[in-house]
DNA sequence: ATCTATTCATAAAT
DNA sequence: TATTTATGAATAGAT
């Protein structure tokens, strides 16, 4: 709904974002308090802008419709709980910190630096994927500008037809006024000119 | 939308009331989620239908957008560390989950894939960078090459000096063991040839 | 904030 | 409940 699809990704553009934000949550939250009105339906809705502002829509008593679905869905908190998701989470950080420092070096291989503790074999190996990498690369560019070459050729191609048409139209027009001040003879001469042009 | 606008009112008709709140569901919770997407946001919708029925949408962990909700509304209640300290990692984990998306993006992108979202300049940009990487990669297999042909000078010209000195003492023990066998004179004639050899 | 060209959501029908 | 269709709403991009 707008100027043009959008693709379902994090909006980049931070004004883009935040602009799209504003919208977005009234609709949201206009589209809540329809639900809640018109089926009868118990909502609550929490949401954070991306800079960590609060909006809320809520049909009953927010804190009530909060319990109400923990009840529900049996989210109960006791510390217990807590305690084993701590470590879950402490894992994960400690997984991810590791993922990160393998993608942190390895981007350092890649821009040639750091290389000290590397044998021959490795080194070999990174110039080989380097080379790889360049080569797609520049045979992307190839392909965006061969691709640009096209489009203005078929532009091209298209204004040309355009002006062949327009001379035709051109000449006729010549034509048609010369006919009216010559003579019948002349005329007629200047008709089988005009079905010439017409022919070409 | 639909045949004909509707009235902001409950929808008396049972069966028609069921009917748009399925649909109205589906849409909320399908708004919901793509705020969360495009705009980086943090949401958690809660509902019951009239009938009782839980349903739920939250971005991120949904006790945690509760949690944050309340303090931020001040509806503060057993926000206790230990439930802070979760939010903190939580943050953390998102934070984290960002950087490995970016390095991860990175990595392909240095390898010449999905480039799709590419230009030319940035092409252009990963070009230089990648040329970069390979021209330090080659000098330090360059200086690798260049160590390990010195280090082979080098233990060369260590066994040839052994080598002299061997050769050395090969001919010494020759001369010692002759002048046990030898008159006195010729014994000294050999000394003498000691000291020269001694000299080299 | 306001304006529109578009896409999207959905009420009613099936 | 699922699908289809006509229509009203939402909204992306421009101003």
């Amino acid at each position: 709904m707008g100027r043009g699809k959008v693709e379902l990704k994090r909006i980049e553009n931070q004004t883009n974002r935040q602009v799209t934000f504003s919208k977005r949550r009234n609709g949201l939250l206009k589209k809540a308090y329809e639900l809640s009105i018109l089926c009868d339906a118990e909502v609550a809705l929490l949401l954070f802008s991306p800079s960590g502002k609060p909006y809320h829509f809520a049909s009953h008593d927010i804190e009530r419709t909060i319990l109400r679905y923990k009840n529900e869905v049996g989210l109960s908190q006791n510390s217990d709980q807590g305690l084993r998701a701590m470590e879950v989470w402490r894992t994960k950080i400690d997984d991810m910190t590791r993922t990160i420092h393998e993608l942190e070096a390895r981007d350092k291989h890649l821009a040639g630096e750091e290389l000290t503790s590397l044998g021959m074999k490795e080194l070999k190996q990174l110039e080989r994927q380097l080379r790889i990498g360049v080569e797609r690369i520049r045979s992307k560019k190839r392909r965006i500008i061969s691709e640009h070459i096209n489009g203005l050729k078929r532009r091209h191609k298209i204004l040309h037809e355009e002006n062949i048409h327009l001379q035709k139209q051109v000449m006729l027009s010549e034509i048609e006024r010369s006919s009216r001040i010559l003579d019948s003879d002349a005329s007629e001469l200047l008709s089988k000119g005009r079905r010439i042009i017409y022919d070409l």
